[in-house]
RNA sequence: GGGAGCAUAGCUCAGCUGGGAGAGCAUCUGCCUUACAAGCAGAGGGUCACAGGUUCGAGCCCUGUUGUUCCCACCA
């Protein structure tokens, strides 16, 4: 059958991806016998669809897993989704707002209701997608951080931190998103640079002998002013120390305290407190006994407390005191001022600070033990610098709060009841165990990073002893984005020790971000964003993986050009046709022995293709141990591009034209497959479907042995020889080509070395390669009259062109090429005569410089006879 | 206010523990050579941001400068 000369992903692709689930090629479970391989899968949110950053992130884990796969590990690359808790409460919420709903109005168990259908119908939609990447995950070991199972570890990791008194229950000032009217943690706070304005407020005494001006960037904030600070040891202020002042617009008496935390410098050197919406004023009033005095809503409005300004939204509020101090004098000055303000990650609305009863993780002592692992190399990080980044995060550590007012979720296993007493059970009890009172759970709900900080054990089976979790856990490396490091890669370190007793996974490898071609962030927002899937249709997931994965190193932003996807795809052409032509060669010798033939028996070529082939295995091969992606991947494209498809393919030429063609076949199939293989991490549909349509096939290529160097292989000698006549080859065809000899003009060549005898073999490569019309070989150099003179790394060739050669310009390229030459060779032997290098460069170098002389002065005796004969020396 | 990354060919980027500057795309020349024009063969193009330093030797290590991106940080 005749094979159409572009390759088509499109049919290929979804035929091999359901052959390989269904033949559970995926599917790993704990062997004995074999050494484990285990990476978990970022689980992504239920709200979302496939997008590129999946992409990125999944293509490595794909690589390594079919990689290690490939060497024989029981590798497994376990996937899963995320309840997302706020981000998929946020959706619904929105939704819900569309038919005229509310929370509130539906209640709880309604909400929950909805919650697990959009579950349902969204949650698997980047699960699904993702096979279009060709991931091969483990799917029938897919989980949900919601499952049955995950939710038991969330439970008991609760009870366990629980009972160690590492969680508690505190009436503290955390950060609180009005729009979400949820607590939220440190980690989900983002702070965005606004204009603001510094609003400069006159508190007068009471007898309004002295008065102290204030500056905020917050004045709504005042109506719960608790006292004014200003440093202790500013002049300024002295006398005013312990006294007290008015609060504008709510006549309140305050008094004037001193604390260091007031920066002389800053503002006025004047600062209000307010204890119960800024987390600083919330220490000072601590300090000084100062209470409490809320005067916000958690939805953001004025509480009762606020006077004429309640019922006021907090930006409407601040206009209407701002207003009102202008009217009253006593709003002194107004400056712009440009600061950072939190924003809730989900909504992107401002954050209040406001006291609240809520649940937290005590950090400190979970993340010494977090920081000594890491520093005692229990886990790497890829690329190098985020340890540092990791550890700086964990050495600053806060308690971690915990719970959410939110449904969705986790809820916490805590039970109040009305004589006071909190009981925390894993199953929920009937009554108060204290007082035998009726119980109310607690109404919050987890930190959804709380259930994915469990993801390295809890998908192995924890709490339970399985086998998965024996022979899985630690996890061998983990794959995911640099914005993860807190939000979850720390917890998992941290809750990997505290409940495993040990790190979650030997290595994180962090990817960059992928930006659009103009280096911009990909976002809804700017609607620059690529559809994957998209790509996918339109050159194939090979193509997509591979542009993915080269040209950026590890840990480092990159660009989406299409350029680089249409040269991938470009790749698999070429792939695809070397394939076919070996297909040919293949149906024309029927059905002969492909084994690969003795050494005695392969030709320079084949030694030659053989030998490069076994260097590139290794370095591929210590490339991939060494995480870096990008260079192997270049290594398999150069190889079987360049040394391969350019050269390799028609050097075979001849020989299957003639009686050796068996023995070359065997050599060319064998070398392909390799490479098919080395390929087929980063490119896995082509390679089988090429891998398949060839003799000697295995049930599938995702499953064959990965390549391994073999030192009866390796043929140096010969090597260097065709590597001679390659040279040859370019600097001839360079030669033509600035002749401007034409195209089809047949040319005489005459080769010579020393070596002539053993080159001879090769002269029909030469001959081919060339367009010559016959190659000869001689020991000696003839005289050179009226021909082109070519001198490479161990031979020469002359060109006997004399119509078309101008001794003039070929006096000066003669004359050119040995000042060249010269220079190198003053540059080497400057070198080596220089002690300092003699004595302190490694003798393999030394050594290495000696040849190369040795090599150039050759070239340069040549070169000096061949300006004799020109007639430019004596 | 701390910390980190990046600055290499016209463009996008590689360059592993220091040992003669690379790829893809683009440009130019010639080719439908029976695997591939999504291809083949050739060519041009770089003071490796700048200034010092270490070294026999620096794109790579150190210091500083400039530009740029990012992370962390509650100066109101």
């Amino acid at each position: 059958m005749e094979l159409p000369k572009t390759y088509d992903p499109s049919a290929v692709e979804p035929k091999w991806y359901k052959i390989w689930e269904e033949s559970g090629y995926f599917h790993a479970v704990p062997n004995p016998e074999k050494k484990p391989f285990c990476i978990m899968m970022p689980p992504p949110n239920i709200t979302g669809v496939l997008h590129m950053g999946h992409a990125v992130d999944q293509t490595p884990q794909d690589i390594f897993t079919r990689w290690r796969r490939m060497q024989g590990y029981e590798a497994l690359w376990l996937p899963g989704t995320d309840h997302a808790s706020i981000a998929t409460e946020v959706k619904i919420v929105e939704k819900m707002a569309s038919e005229g709903l509310t929370k509130a109005m539906i209640g709880r168990e309604a909400f929950l209701e909805r919650a697990w259908a959009w579950r349902a119908e969204y949650g698997g939609t980047i699960v699904r997608q993702s096979r279009a990447l060709g991931s091969s995950a483990d799917w029938a070991r897919e989980r949900f951080t919601m499952d049955e199972g995950c939710s038991r570890a969330v439970l008991d990791v609760f009870m366990r931190l629980y009972n160690k008194g590492l969680i508690y229950r505190g009436h503290r000032i955390v950060n609180w998103c009005p729009t979400c009217k949820t607590a939220l943690s440190d980690a989900e706070v983002e702070f965005e640079e606004q204009q603001g304005h510094l609003w400069h407020i006159r508190y007068d005494a009471p007898d309004k002998s002295y008065s102290v001006t204030v500056a905020t960037t917050r004045p709504e904030t005042m109506l719960g002013d608790l006292a004014v600070a200003v440093h202790p040891e500013d002049a300024r202020y002295k006398d005013i120390i312990g006294k007290t002042v008015i609060l504008p617009l709510m006549e309140r008496e305050i008094p004037v305290v001193a604390d260091t935390y007031c920066e002389m410098e800053f503002g006025t050197g004047a600062v209000k407190i307010t204890p119960s919406h800024d987390p600083n004023d919330f220490e000072v009033g601590a300090r000084h006994g100062l209470g409490l005095h809320t005067v916000m809503h958690e939805d953001g409005t004025i509480n009762e407390l606020g006077g004429q300004f309640a019922g006021l939204d907090r930006y409407a509020a601040r206009k209407a005191i701002v207003q009102a101090l202008e009217a009253s004098g006593q709003l002194v000055k107004t400056e712009g001022h440009l600061h950072n303000v939190g924003t809730c990650y989900r909504c992107h609305h401002t954050i209040e600070s406001l006291v609240s009863k809520q649940w937290f993780v005590s950090m400190k002592p979970l993340a010494e033990r977090a920081i000594a692992a890491v520093k005692a190399g229990a886990v790497r990080f890829v690329p190098e610098r985020m340890e540092h980044t990791f550890l700086h995060w964990m050495e600053n550590i806060r308690d971690w709060c915990i719970s959410r007012q939110l449904w969705w979720g986790h809820r916490i296993p805590a039970y109040y009841c009305d004589c006071g007493e909190i009981t925390v059970t894993l199953d929920a009890p009937d009554a108060c165990p204290h007082c035998s009172g009726a119980l109310r759970q607690d109404a919050d709900v987890l930190d959804t990073w709380f259930s994915s900080g469990l993801w390295p054990f809890s998908t192995l089976g924890y709490p339970d002893r399985t086998p998965e979790l024996e022979y899985f856990y630690p996890n061998t490396m983990l794959v995911a984005g640099t914005d993860l490091i807190f939000f979850w890669i720390a917890r998992m370190i941290v809750f990997g020790l505290e409940v495993m007793g040990e790190v979650p996974f030997a290595t994180v490898c962090f990817n960059g971000i992928l930006r659009d071609a103009l280096g911009r962030k990909m976002s809804k927002s700017l609607g620059n964003g690529i559809d994957p899937l998209e790509v996918i249709e339109k050159y194939g997931a090979d193509s997509l993986r591979y542009a993915l994965i080269t040209g950026a190193s590890v840990g480092n932003d990159s660009r989406f050009r299409e350029e680089k996807v249409e040269s991938a795809r470009n790749f698999c052409n070429k792939l695809y046709n070397a394939a076919r032509f070996i297909r040919m060669q293949v149906e024309k010798l029927g059905g002969a022995d492909f084994a690969l033939p003795d050494a005695d028996s392969l030709g320079t070529a084949e030694r030659w293709i053989l030998t490069r082939l076994q260097e590139v295995i290794e370095q591929i091969t210590a490339h991939l141990e060494g995480f870096d992606l990008n260079q192997a991947g270049q290594k398999i494209y150069d190889f079987i591009w360049g040394s391969f498809c350019d050269w390799y393919i028609e050097l075979t030429k001849p020989a299957l034209q003639g009686d050796g063609a068996g023995n070359t076949l065997a050599v060319l199939l064998y070398v392909f497959r390799q490479c098919l293989q080395l390929l087929h991490p980063y490119m896995p549909f082509i390679t089988e479907e090429l891998y398949q349509a060839l003799p000697g096939a295995e049930a599938t290529i995702m499953r064959s042995a990965w390549p391994v160097a073999c030192d009866s292989l390796r043929f140096a000698a010969d090597a260097a020889r065709m590597e001679t006549v390659m040279e040859l080859v370019r600097a001839i065809r360079n030669a033509r080509a600035e002749k401007q000899v034409p195209p089809a003009q047949k040319i005489e060549v005459l080769v010579v070395s020393g070596d002539a005898t053993a080159l001879s073999a090769l002269g029909v490569h030469i001959q081919r390669l060339v367009n010559a019309q016959s190659v000869g070989f001689v020991m000696d150099a003839p005289a050179s009259e009226g021909a082109i003179h070519i001198i490479v790394n161990g031979a020469e060739a002359y060109l006997p062109l004399a119509s078309l050669v101008d001794m003039e310009k070929e006096r000066a390229r003669a004359e050119k090429e040995r000042a060249r030459l010269e220079g190198e060779i003053a540059r080497a032997q400057g070198k080596l005569a220089n002690e300092g290098f003699i004595a302190k460069a490694p003798p393999a170098v030394v050594e290495e410089e000696r040849r190369k002389l040795g090599a150039l002065l050759d070239m340069l005796e040549k070169a000096v006879a061949r300006e004799t004969s020109l007639g430019l020396r004596e």
